[in-house]
DNA sequence: GACGATTGACCGACCAGTCAGTTATTCTGG
DNA sequence: CCAGAATAACTGACTGGTCGGTCAATCGTC
């Protein structure tokens, strides 16, 4: 059974833009060129702005792409677990895959907010983002409250802190002098202080300190 | 007396700063020009050759300064309060002053995190300001453990995150589809998440202020 | 041989950086 | 105090190179 024209199309716009990731997150948006992404891609320049209306599009598509498959894989771990806490662990382990893939994400998504915050086709890409995000945040949130594990007011409210914490300290991580060996101590921040954030000041499982 | 040539230098190179700032604000710093630089300080273009040894060089030196001048105005409304709660509130007074200015500086902000991300003398600027940021947001965490009116557990972790939800919120409003609307709701959620988070669950008793 | 996919030479716009030349300022000796 | 020399500040045309986008030619497949 032959895949058809339209598939294969697809497959081809989805090696470039896989390439262009790529070379996005090494570069930065602004000074990748055409010829770079088709180069990585193994074809010739041309052929990017055949699959491609301009490099601008390529770029939004880009982005599209990456939250959609972000998106997917937030779903997919929080649903696989039962407890909220576990959820937001989960959730964690999925932001901080690794130093490198971690280090590329971010760079690509940095480029995008910068272009986010000026450019209206790309701003509603963002808006797009943080709706899911918001979402599988929420409900998350929701759901501890509901079991009385978290001790939030405003289930909106914490979901935006939720993911403000996530990107935050991403930030902090990208300047870090040696990123590799501070990888896990920021990912353990992670964890710890948004639990601290949602579940208040005392750790849920260990007893220990308390102010 | 006359000002030295020292002094007259340094403000020919500030006044390039800033409109360099004011530019970069607007477009970016991978479509700023050289020219777009000298238009806005109403020069000619050579001359931000003559004052800078580069286009990089000038953006490291912009990004210098504009991190000197937000550590000394986040040090001045911090030292202006008494209460760990109210240097705060001063915090986040400062860093919302106003749509627009916040939209201007986030901008620039996010560019720099970006060039921050790939480009070894703009990581240690960022490392910098980072580190500055951590030493006022550790002295205003360590003070509200003492009084016992914030019930986090680590100051330095503590002071990450809340820089992390600065950064993250401001992020989030950026791809928002009406920033000026959504400008109060941003600075409140700041400022109420960010107690929220230093003390605990339960509001912290009033000191005559409205939610 | 027809037609979509692919190539890469080419074009024009753009831009960082250079530099020869111009203007403003300071210096010097008469 | 001044002429004019020396120096500093400044200008903008120019250069060399880059890159997004175009297109005529070629390739591969049915």
């Amino acid at each position: 059974m032959a895949r058809s024209a339209a598939t294969q199309e697809a497959e081809k716009r989805l090696a470039l833009l896989k390439a262009a990731f790529r070379v996005v997150a090494e570069k930065g948006f602004s000074s990748v060129t055409l010829d770079d992404i088709a180069a990585r891609a193994g074809v010739s320049k041309g052929i990017t702005l055949y699959y491609f209306d301009s490099k601008e599009d390529l770029f939004r598509q880009l982005f599209g792409w990456l939250i959609d498959s972000i998106h997917a894989r937030m779903k997919d771990a929080v649903e696989s677990r039962q407890d909220p806490v576990e959820k937001v662990r989960a959730l964690v382990a999925l932001i901080f895959p690794s130093p490198s893939k971690n280090r590329a994400f971010f760079r690509a998504y940095i480029d995008f907010c910068g272009l986010a915050a000026r450019k209206e086709p790309f701003r509603e890409v963002g808006e797009r983002f943080y709706r899911g995000c918001r979402d599988i945040d929420r409900a998350i949130v929701e759901e501890g409250m509901r079991q009385g594990a978290f001790v939030v007011r405003d289930p909106v409210e914490a979901a935006s802190t939720l993911r403000a914490i996530f990107d935050g300290l991403m930030l902090q991580w990208l300047t870090e002098p040696e990123p590799e060996a501070s990888f896990e101590t920021y990912r353990d921040r992670c964890e710890r202080e948004l639990l601290h954030y949602l579940t208040g000041p005392m750790p849920p499982r260990e007893k220990g300190r308390k102010p």
